[in-house]
DNA sequence: ATGGGGGCCTGCCGGC
DNA sequence: TGCCGGCAGGCCCCCA
């Protein structure tokens, strides 16, 4: 579920319940996700107001009035959902606790946001907000796709000598951060660019198209999310749910959307992952 | 330095 | 019906 665009639909789902909203108490149901919680994760995390939610890549940060900042990251299985929390006043209004609920916010306008991951890919961590960026997690990331510092020369630059799949080299959220495995896919597609193709050996007007087209990619995910978000307002609705029609992605076996095009999409492993593309129209 | 592969977890689905 | 292998949207870390 989470790349960029689902995590930025999960932040602004969770914008009304949380942002400038009183943190009253956290339930922290395990020692651990993919790492340990930090020390005194619940204590940290207190009646503490949350000054701004935002996106680093895949990562939501909430930075919070005691001068910290909570990272979360949703991992493969990762979801936040809101439902109303009348802390006690109305026990049996409560939803039941699902399975791998781990932690839970308890919000001072009402709001319950749960944190439920099967898998616990999944991270939390806490640090000084002004040095947020310093994080081990945040400070290898390259710029965010949407942003200015992401943009043609960056991208023919990071290309340049690189042995390694286009695949690959898209994936690595040290060049580009946010994409993952299905708007990798989307975005070579459009481009008509192999994902076999050794990063290196592209030309650089062909690298430079992928810039706007990873942007719109993205920018219509979003979109598309954002779209979807009216149901949240549902009680317990699920953020980050949404549809979205894509062109390549689990689509091995189906004809191209490329008008004119006889090809059918196909299914490669790369570095244990799936890609799908379409053999005839993406070279 | 770069590239490739293993491993972390649970759940689900298809085949036998 | 039950068991088993394969697969899943991420990413750190180790090895060559």
């Amino acid at each position: 579920m989470p790349e960029l665009p689902e995590v930025e639909t999960v932040r602004r789902g969770l914008l009304p319940a949380m942002e400038g909203v009183v943190l009253k108490l956290t339930d922290v149901n395990r020692p651990d996700l993919r790492w340990p919680f930090p020390e005194r994760m619940a204590d940290r995390l207190r009646d503490v107001r949350v000054d701004r939610l935002r996106r680093r890549s895949k990562y939501l940060l909430l930075d919070l009035s005691s001068g910290e900042t909570l990272l979360i990251h949703l991992g493969m299985s990762g979801r936040m959902t809101i439902s109303s929390d009348p802390l006690g006043q109305f026990l049996h209004d409560h939803p039941m606790p699902e399975k791998h609920d781990h932690v839970v916010f308890h919000m001072e306008n009402g709001a319950r946001v749960t944190f439920n991951d099967p898998r616990r890919f999944g991270a939390m961590d806490l640090m000084a907000t002004e040095s947020a960026e310093q994080h081990k997690l945040l400070s290898v990331l390259g710029p965010e796709p949407l942003g200015n510092a992401f943009d043609e020369p960056h991208l023919i630059a990071a290309f340049k000598g690189r042995n390694t799949p286009v695949k690959s080299a898209l994936l690595d959220q040290g060049i580009v951060a946010g994409l993952g495995n299905i708007y990798v896919c989307e975005t070579l597609y459009r481009a008509g660019v192999s994902p076999r193709r050794k990063a290196g050996r592209i030309s650089a007007p062909r690298v430079a198209a992928m810039v706007p087209i990873i942007r719109a990619v993205l920018s219509e995910a979003i979109e598309a999310g954002g779209s979807s978000l009216r149901d949240f307002r549902q009680a317990d609705g699920e953020l980050g749910y949404f549809q979205h029609r894509f062109d390549v992605y689990d689509r091995e076996g189906q004809p191209c959307r490329t008008p004119d095009c006889t090809g059918v999409i196909t299914r490669i492993a790369q570095s244990g992952r799936s890609s799908f593309y379409c053999p005839v129209c993406q070279r």
